[in-house]
DNA sequence: AGAGATTAATCAGAGCTCTGATGGTCGTCA
DNA sequence: TGACGACCATCAGAGCTCTGATTAATCTCT
């Protein structure tokens, strides 16, 4: 237990009763993504690429030449985020765009032999993180979450009030 | 299904068989964090708010005159992150900010009345997420979620290779 | 052929988030 | 008392993310 020295106030005041950060999915959710991000951050940090930039590269690399466009949608990111990626993605000699021979508005991506190494090395490491993370649940638990998730999915999508 | 008129390259190169961003539990997690930070950003949103302004008032009207690293930590931010935030926060009139009157490098952070109303028009429609989201889950699937999602926790934050 | 819808790319701007670095304040302990 | 360590606040810089808006190319349908 950490005692903070410079603890600068506990009273409480009197206010609405509301529901407490603890008993909200969101929260559990969001510190879960959290810490995997970090552990991910970490793990293809040493490839010299951020989570982001990871998962453009592996996209790209099972489908060299697919349009900015398209990639933002399979890395569920919006166009312009993807714009912001791949400029730091072009600068750091990963990946080529060039326009389409045939779609002169369309531009292709590709990685670079850089880019591949790089996806290589960051792979392997984030995978070993899936790996470990697999490894602390049965194959019953892993389904039973997946499936939990996928609700807590459908429902938000689903829902008018809440989503799309 | 939809077909994309623009779509410019189907062939896949041989390579290294990839773990599929499907089995990635990561990408479930991902996803769901995403559409809830959408739900939640749209429910906050009437209220001027942003989800982490949100949730520093939030904090600050439970413990008014906190410490902005204090706050950090509960908000699962860094001080730096914190600081950004209430400078928003502090710029919207929402916050005020007064040196401690005993630790003179402390300064206590305070939710002006305008703030406090923010926060209870944001908190009454993010609850209502929170609430239509529980609702399509039985006790024991929210239990077992819940107890599921901890485990992701403890074994990203335990494992030496992993996380801290 | 031309109008309108759709898609692609990208700029602008705001906000969140992190790492790294700095300077100041306070408590502890030799 | 003075050095050291812990902690607070914050600047600087990089990157990701979104919404909104613009420009251009392509497709579809009349």
């Amino acid at each position: 237990m950490v005692v903070n020295a410079y603890m600068v106030d506990g009273v409480r005041t009197m206010g609405p009763m509301r529901m407490s950060f603890d008993e909200r999915l969101g929260s559990h959710l969001k510190r879960v993504e959290q810490e995997l991000t970090t552990a991910k951050t970490a793990a293809v940090k040493p490839a010299g690429l951020t989570v982001p930039q990871y998962a453009a590269l592996f996209v790209l690399a099972e489908q060299p030449g697919i349009s900015a466009a398209e990639l933002a949608r399979r890395c569920l990111v919006t166009p312009q985020t993807m714009t912001t990626i791949l400029r730091n993605l072009e600068a750091a000699a990963l990946i080529e765009r060039t326009p389409h021979p045939l779609h002169r508005h369309v531009i292709e991506t590709r990685p670079t032999p850089a880019g591949r190494k790089a996806l290589d090395q960051a792979d392997e490491r984030a995978v070993s993180v899936e790996r470990r993370l697999a490894a602390a649940f049965s194959q019953d638990e892993l389904d039973t979450l997946r499936k939990l998730l996928a609700r807590v999915s459908e429902t938000l999508t689903s829902d008018p009030v809440l989503g799309s």
